[in-house]
DNA sequence: GTCTATACCGCGATAGAC
DNA sequence: GTCTATCGCGGTATAGAC
């Protein structure tokens, strides 16, 4: 019961267009990319795509509410994990790390929107995260507080890691340049990572 | 001898139009300001501004390179003020905090910048900074080597100073929302500024 | 679901009067 | 140095055939 042209791959046109949006929003931002960019990336016209997604905002939308399911859904992974102290801290840097490696351009897309300040955005990035940063700011307090770590701003804190983990793929093209190297290699990436575990824990922890 | 209509601002048209496409550029990207937006706001028409500087990409350079010059000339002056050690680093640290602080347009700029890989620009930004990294990490490289630092990738730490420094003004919009307050008011400039330098210090340096 | 054709708008840039 | 007027292009979005 062969069919003339069977489906080798259970990727719907629509999420082809999500990956290809995805990449050129990331790529030039929202206003550098036309929908012509992108049908043409799927290898469709136009108004095919306007099909799918009704307008450019929506598209767009639709690009974001994926990317931050998924990186929430790593996020609560790696908090859930059994560890404590400085452990669970490095837990968490180097899942973020895992997820950014193998896709740079939610980095990007994130990135364009801080600065934009969710201009494109139905919905406020901010308040989404705001509880996670709660969350983890009340857990440094009460670390410092049994003296497990140094006594730091735990928000103030929180907010130079964001930077520490995100600028190294938002910048990577222009990091490429300061060291020669294509910055998302994963040796490249995995020597920047290890190196801001050992930053932050040589602020956090006395010892090692 | 009063004229009619004395010239209260040396400040040119040609400078108006500067400044106001920094705004324009920082908030809303290359391709999402248009020539009308900046003339609008200079209080001129299109095709006057265009009598002063040609075309779009070129007032682009020319906001670019002001902000550049500006922000070399900084630095050089932190990096040769008499100091050692870990009083250095907090000194240039300090002074991007100020220059940022004063100008947070040249941090949304450069950041967008660095997203599109320098897509807008003639100079090669990374270029043009690379200099300054090469010394700073033979800087960082002596000081390890004499005890005076614990030891780190002296590469990595400058890109994680640079995002560090960087992120809380780029993101600003999005972490008004993280901490419910403006967060490019003096106060908690200074007090992120303060933070990121403690945990610097904390990292490098060995007792207090 | 995908196509062609088209409406409509705003963009960057130029020409020429004042 | 600034203006009005206009060109040509490419953008989003819609209508309707297949």
């Amino acid at each position: 019961m062969a069919t003339g042209i069977p489906p080798k791959l259970p990727l719907s046109t629509r999420d082809l267009i999500l990956d290809e949006a995805l990449r050129c929003f990331a790529e030039r931002g929202y206003e550098g990319t036309s929908l012509n960019d992108i049908a043409a990336g799927v290898g469709i016209r136009r108004p095919s795509l306007l099909h799918h997604f009704g307008s450019k905002e929506a598209l767009y939308g639709d690009v974001f509410e994926r990317l931050l399911s998924e990186w929430m859904e790593r996020l609560d992974v790696a908090v859930a994990q059994q560890a404590s102290g400085w452990a669970k801290v490095e837990l968490v840097i180097r899942s973020g790390f895992d997820l950014f490696a193998e896709r740079p351009d939610y980095v990007r897309i994130m990135r364009r929107e801080a600065l934009d300040g969710g201009a494109h955005l139905g919905v406020d990035l901010a308040a989404v995260l705001r509880p996670y940063v709660e969350e983890a700011a009340r857990w440094f307090s009460a670390q410092m507080d049994a003296g497990v770590f140094r006594r730091h701003d735990p928000r103030q804190l929180l907010i130079t890691g964001y930077g520490a983990v995100l600028t190294y793929f938002s910048d990577a093209p222009f990091i490429d340049g300061l060291i020669d190297q294509s910055a998302l290699l994963p040796d490249n990436i995995a020597e920047h990572c290890d190196s801001v575990v050992a930053l932050f824990r040589a602020a956090l922890t006395e010892g090692d």
